[in-house]
DNA sequence: GATGATGTGTATCATAATGTAACAAATAGT
DNA sequence: ACTATTTGTTACATTATGATACACATCATC
């Protein structure tokens, strides 16, 4: 699956799939190392491969005629990204952190046997999709600046961060600029919410891309739906 | 695949997507009338069929814990619905308009050779179904009230209304608060949307269901990111 | 036809989030 | 090291949307 950074934590899926899946016996892959600014793929472009993040971050977004932005998904280690449709890719991807990732190709979905297994994991894969994809609706849909910022940082933390002695770390890949077209937001109410959580006490800063929490059983409680 | 409502109209997809799919050929199925107000599956059941809409509508929610709904989509003719994972659905699944539906049993995912074509069917679904979320992210994420709505109305007219002599015509199957809960938005807005497209002359009302549109084309103008 | 339940439309007011702008801090380029 | 450029932060004014309230339909049931 690629997180969809929404309430993956409170969901009841198995917790295999938090953890980098084992890679497919018998997958005759091609590893590909990237840097941060590389485009993957964009959106219109023949979709050859799905690619299988190994290390590094990537995003998944697409822009409107007028130049809006929606960040549609980060890509971590253990998320497939690159589903097609009609052959074709239907988002931007591009690395934001040097990346290793696995190449897989498209025909392997329309064609279960000649590789099974592969086949299998990356149905499986798009099924995940489906239903990260179900819970960011909620978090675009029906929540606020606040309660989405606090849900975002609560999952990279959960799924990029480290925690000890109760206290979190985590590094962020992306800008101000991507978190806040992936909550549906400006980078100043991103900016604005995240010094809020500053000066409440539950989270320090480094630097802009480095979060120490606090409290992040306070995070994730604002993360849920409030009141 | 299973419309959400975004700009279909406006993607590259090729035209048969647009058309109820061939069913195919060799499928066991069975076929199951139901009622609206029925409901054919709630958040976290097993996931022992996925469904093929042949006639009417459904809706798919999910609820939080803090009562907030967020509609995902609405099944129409030719989508499918109730993608698993883990074994288990992720969303409520009723109808709002009488069914027809056409069960597949979910072990076809998992079992490809069991039946090659329908597997194949559905694995193409679920890449549209990944594709038209996309969509409807940057609707919530990224667009005003009028936009959505615009947006809501034009998809609808395209999917399940019908046009002649430019005039279009298409019956409502859900209430004001499914609109507003899939629109991220609230019932009022939407109605006070709705109605500012009436006194703008681009469309009117029969009945609160029953919407001929005068412009088409004016609706789709409002419904790409304004400016 | 009365009755209530449900859904819808309109008005008013409150507020959360945005837009704008100015500034600070970090990063890259020379 | 120094400037240029990007990125992030903060303050203030504005506005779109939400909340609340209530009137008006429509439909089913008695």
């Amino acid at each position: 699956m690629y997180v969809t950074l929404s309430e993956t934590f409170a969901t009841d899926q198995c917790p295999s799939t938090r953890e980098v899946p084992r890679q497919p016996a018998n997958d005759r892959h091609l590893t590909r190392a990237t840097r941060a600014g590389e485009t993957l793929f964009a959106e219109g472009d023949a979709a050859n491969h799905l690619y299988e993040v190994v290390t590094g971050a990537v995003r998944l977004a697409r822009v409107t005629i007028t130049g809006r932005r929606q960040v549609i998904a980060f890509g971590f280690p253990g998320d497939v990204v690159g589903f097609p449709h009609n052959r074709r890719y239907h988002t931007d991807c591009d690395v934001i952190q040097a990346a290793e990732l696995r190449a897989h190709p498209r025909s392997i979905l329309d064609t279960p046997a000649d590789n099974p297994i592969l086949h299998r994991y990356l149905v499986n894969a798009a099924m995940a999709e489906i239903s990260g994809m179900q819970d960011h609706f909620l978090m675009l849909g029906r929540k606020s600046a606040s309660e989405k910022t606090a849900s975002f940082l609560s999952v990279l933390l959960m799924r990029i961060g480290t925690i000890s002695n109760g206290v979190g770390h985590v590094h962020l890949p992306m800008c101000r600029g991507d978190i806040a077209d992936f909550l549906g937001l400006t980078t100043e109410t991103v900016s604005r919410t995240i010094s809020q959580f500053r000066a409440d006490g539950i989270l320090g800063l480094t630097t802009a891309q480095d979060i120490t929490v606090f409290d992040p059983l306070a995070l994730r409680r604002l993360s849920e739906l409030e009141e």
